[in-house]
DNA sequence: GTCTATACGAAGATAGAC
DNA sequence: GTCTATCTTCGTATAGAC
C-alpha cells in the first residue's frame, strides 16, 4: 500500500512527540503507538530519527497553517478565537496530556538534533504569517497584525504548557479572552 | 563545605534543563557543567535524578516568584514590563539557547517522570499568584488580575520557545508590547 | 518491505573500597 | 564524600536473510 506505513509512522511520531517530548520519541514508542513494523524503519527513513521527526513537524505545521488560512473572519477577535478553539479541542482530545509537537522539538533540541531547529523556526513562522494575514484581512494594520500574530502563537504555546502542567483548561480561557481583547483594541486603533 | 557540591549541582541542573530539556539533563551533563564529582551523586541525591530535577525546579521557581514579588508598580503595565524584562535578560545571557526550565520539565515529563508534574504545576501557580497580586495592587480588579497573570505567564513561556526556535528577540518585543496594552486596558476597566 | 541479529554507546542506579 | 566497578535497560543504527 505504497507509503502507508511511513505515513502512519509520521503521524504517530507527531502524537508521541506531543506527549513524550523529543527524546522520548523513540522508534520503539512510535512502533508501539502505530503498530508499524520494526524491520523497515530505516527503509522508510534512511535519515534515521531526524528524518522522521522532520516529517512529523512538516506535516503538523502544514495542517495547522492550512487551518489558519481557512479562517473566515470579519472581526479580528474571530481570528484568535478560532485559532485557540482548534487547540482547545486538541487539548481535550489528548486529555491534557499533550503539548504542541513543535514546541516539544524546540525544547528538546539541545546540542544534538540542532538540525531540526530550522524546521521548527519556519513552521512557527508560517503560522505567524498566516495569522498576520488573517488579522490584516479584518482591518488591522500590517504592523499590528504581525505583532499580534506573534503574541497569539506565543500565548497559545504557553497555554498548552500551563494546561498540561496544571491539568486544567483554565489557561485556554484566560488566553482566549485576553487575545480577543487585544485583537478588538487593535482594530479600534487603540494599540500602540 | 557542607552542601556546596549539592547546591552547585542543583543550580547546574537548572541550567542544563533550560538548554537540553528534561531527558537531556543527564548526570553526566550536570557534572560536566559544574565540575561536580561523579562519585557522590547518590550521596547527595538518594532519590536519584528526580530529586535533583525537583530541587532545581524548586530553586528556580522560588527565585522567580521572589523577583515578581519585588516588583513595585503603580501602573499595571509596569508589572508585565518588569517581568518580561527579567526573562529578556535571561534570553540574552544564554544567547537564545535556553527556554524556561519549568517548561522543559513539563514538556519532557512523559509517562516517566510524571512525579514531577505536581512540582511544575505549583511552581507555575506561584508565579501566577504573585503576578495577580502585583496587578491587583495597581488597581486592577481581582478577576482581571488573575486572568491577566495566567496570560502573562503563558505568553512569556511561549515567547521563550519562539525566541529559541527563531533565534530572535522579536517575540519578546511583541509579547511585552501586547501584554502592556492588555494591562493598561484592564485598568481602564475596558477588559470584559 | 519486513525480519532477526548484532554492534555500540549512554543512561540510571547500586555496591563496596578508600 | 568521593572513587571505581558493575549491572541493566534502552536508544540509534547497520548488516544480511527472507
Amino acid at each position: 500500500m505504497a507509503d502507508d506505513t511511513r505515513d502512519r509512522m509520521i503521524i504517530g511520531a507527531a502524537g508521541v512527540l506531543a506527549q513524550r517530548g523529543l527524546q522520548g520519541t523513540s522508534f520503539s514508542e512510535v512502533i508501539e503507538a502505530t503498530g508499524a513494523p520494526r524491520g523497515s524503519i530505516y527503509h522508510h527513513f534512511p535519515g534515521g530519527k531526524d528524518e522522521m521527526i522532520g516529517e512529523a513537524i512538516f506535516l503538523l505545521g502544514g495542517s495547522v497553517a492550512e487551518r489558519i488560512r481557512a479562517i473566515e473572519a470579519t472581526r479580528p477577535e474571530q481570528v484568535s478565537d478560532e485559532f485557540i478553539e482548534g487547540w482547545r479541542e486538541f487539548a481535550r482530545a489528548t486529555d491534557l496530556k499533550a503539548v504542541c509537537a513543535v514546541s516539544a522539538v524546540t525544547v528538546g533540541a539541545g546540542a544534538a538534533a540542532q538540525g531540526l531547529l530550522p524546521a521548527v523556526a519556519s513552521t512557527f513562522a508560517s503560522w505567524q504569517d498566516a495569522l498576520a494575514e488573517a488579522y490584516a484581512r479584518t482591518g488591522v494594520t500590517k504592523a499590528d497584525s504581525k505583532r499580534l500574530a506573534t503574541t497569539t502563537v506565543a500565548a497559545l504555546e504557553g497555554a498548552l504548557i500551563l494546561a498540561r502542567a496544571q491539568q486544567s483548561m483554565e489557561p485556554f480561557d484566560a488566553v482566549q479572552h485576553d487575545l480577543a481583547a487585544m485583537a478588538r483594541a487593535a482594530r479600534r486603533g487603540r494599540s500602540t
